[in-house]
DNA sequence: TTGTAAGCGTTATCAT
DNA sequence: ATGATAACGCTTACAA
């Protein structure tokens, strides 16, 4: 019975179906479900055939039905609180590539504009149901929101920084931050301003605060004792940074002869500002930065750099294991940083 | 019947179904069905009730099952040829409000690293009976592929650019590319050079060579005979405009005054390049780009602006009135472009 | 190796 | 307004 010819009532929507091959084949359902899937105990020829027949109609198997018969969906959820800024955008492109070749979707969850009511994500559209794993990216996650998550009980990654009660996966920012700072201190510097990320919200979390404690650190360390007014806050985009640089420069009293950013971002808009207002760098000003953005070898930045699209591959992979069966696959892991030498600093000027 | 707590053989991992809710609220299946999607006919009292009950038992409906019965999946494609690149960022950006405003799921279809064999996103992955609807970003698209999806019968929409055969979402742009050639020539220059979008690969298929034929155009009107070797090619990237400044620089015999760039990114290539080969900009060289990118303002590049973001937007709402049944409300559309004067443009020097 | 048939959790038709 | 119930297309014991 029931070729895609002869179907009933509702929705002619759905295509060449599993019964449609099996009919052609003359073999059953049963037979054809594990010949297109690459189960063994089908005999050569059969699946021969099979797969001939299959691509002959065009055959795709229906993934609602499948999903509602083993229970999975083979999509993974990727929450981003941005998509159009470089780290969000990488790690996309890196969880992208493991999910690829494992044969995996990727569901995008943009919390862009309406991260405010994020609530709504764990209610209907998302999560529950729709993915088999949840990958998040620099994103502290409530401690209900955890819950429910575990309560589903899918596998749950973070990546670009630490989260307290589940595994993560980014760099290690108190040794990337204070690798920076360090940089500025050996070259000479003792004036050094802070271009800090915003701690307020949640985006990266811990991060903020994490390279914040790094530079007065290597600070007091140094004997050094910033300016009040040296430590800006920014939001870790190009405009923030701007404006960090001419909150800075706009102080009475002398300027700092270098700045350390938490992001290359936020660095370039400082350099932008400098220009604009006549100052050199690095001829008077150092500018030291964290990510190693695109952009950052083109203009010369030096720069602690990260990969977060690798940071995302491997959290990706965890998690698909994870999904195999190799329970444990998920857990914390340290990123690589690295020092970038560039043209953005120097030592100050005698 | 069957309650969570008595489930059988295969996975338990399903949670709350409808018959937990109908049996805790004492009804149907079909009424809590009806009274979860707020359809009409359900009693304000017993609506009450059952969403009560959901609630408290935590309640959503499995997306496979009502994507089974319904042959909906409530999810759209999106195909990109990248993802960490402005257009493409913020253009998934703009789909993604609308999505999320219409209670949409948004699957992520990313040909950046296996760009290759693109082949299989049409049989296995992708597209068959996972989306109800296809935007495609800025790709052309082959027949077959084109063919393949007619045949689905699912809504698609080209965003980005012009390509035959089907609707798209795009600037205008001769329009745009004339508009930025004819802002060097007002300003007097004579010796202008241009650097294009690549018309080898598939990216942005016609894109690019409108760009050029609008190059042409404009010089050929104003009189003007570029130098061969004043059109280099680029891939849209950075990297590609500095290795094109490069290249034009490198010529024997007289510079050009200004250059026109496809993309702004590329655009800041040639700043960045020329900064670093000691070329005053816009003393000794004006630059002009399409685009206004994240940096544009910052760098005070002048350019000519246009959204991807309300491209998206705007072809995603034509997508999802599509599937509510508006027949027709996927169309072709123009999107605009703007002229916006900023500090790297200026007359030649006397 | 292959077939039979019972689910999987919804939705939608048809009664009531 | 509500309830039975038959699909939806696939997977997987279990039987043959």
């Amino acid at each position: 019975m029931a070729g895609s010819s002869e179907r009933s009532q509702r929705g002619g929507h759905t295509g060449i179906s599993i019964e449609d091959v099996a009919a052609a084949a003359g073999v059953s359902t049963a037979t054809v479900s594990r010949a297109v899937r690459g189960l063994p105990k089908v005999s050569p020829v059969t699946r021969q055939k099979i797969l001939e027949v299959a691509a002959s109609l065009g055959y795709v198997a229906s993934s609602s039905a499948s999903g509602l018969a083993t229970g999975r969906t083979r999509t993974i959820g990727i929450l981003a609180p941005f998509v159009s800024r470089w780290f969000f955008s990488k790690a996309i492109e890196g969880a992208d590539r493991e999910l690829y070749a494992r044969n995996y979707n990727l569901s995008l969850y943009n919390l862009g504009g309406h991260g405010g009511n994020r609530v709504r994500l764990f209610d209907k559209t998302m999560v529950y149901k729709q993915i088999d794993a949840l990958l998040v990216l620099c994103m502290a996650l409530s401690h209900e929101e955890l819950e429910h998550l575990h309560k589903i009980e899918i596998p749950l990654i973070v990546v670009g920084g630490h989260v307290e009660e589940c595994s993560y996966i980014g760099i290690d920012d108190y040794a990337a931050a204070s690798v920076a700072v360090q940089h500025l201190v050996d070259l000479g510097h003792r004036d050094i301003a802070l271009v800090h990320g915003d701690n307020q919200t949640d985006l990266n979390f811990d991060v903020p605060r994490v390279r914040i404690l790094a530079y007065h650190d290597v600070m007091r360390k140094a004997g050094l004792d910033p300016q009040p007014g040296w430590e800006q806050w920014g939001d870790f985009t190009l405009l923030s940074g701007q404006d960090a640089f001419r909150r800075i420069w706009n102080l009475p009293g002398r300027k700092p002869t270098a700045i350390f950013c938490a992001s290359d971002e936020m660095a370039m808009g400082v350099i932008f500002e400098a220009a604009r207002a006549g100052v050199n760098v690095p001829g008077e000003l150092s500018v030291i930065g964290i990510d190693d953005h695109d952009f950052s070898e083109a203009m010369g930045l030096t720069t602690v750099a990260q990969r977060p699209d690798e940071q995302a591959e491997l959290a990706t992979k965890m998690l698909l294991d994870e999904l195999d069966g190799h329970v444990g696959a998920v857990k914390s892991a340290v990123a690589r940083h690295e020092l970038i030498l560039r043209a953005t600093t120097a030592p100050p000027r005698a």
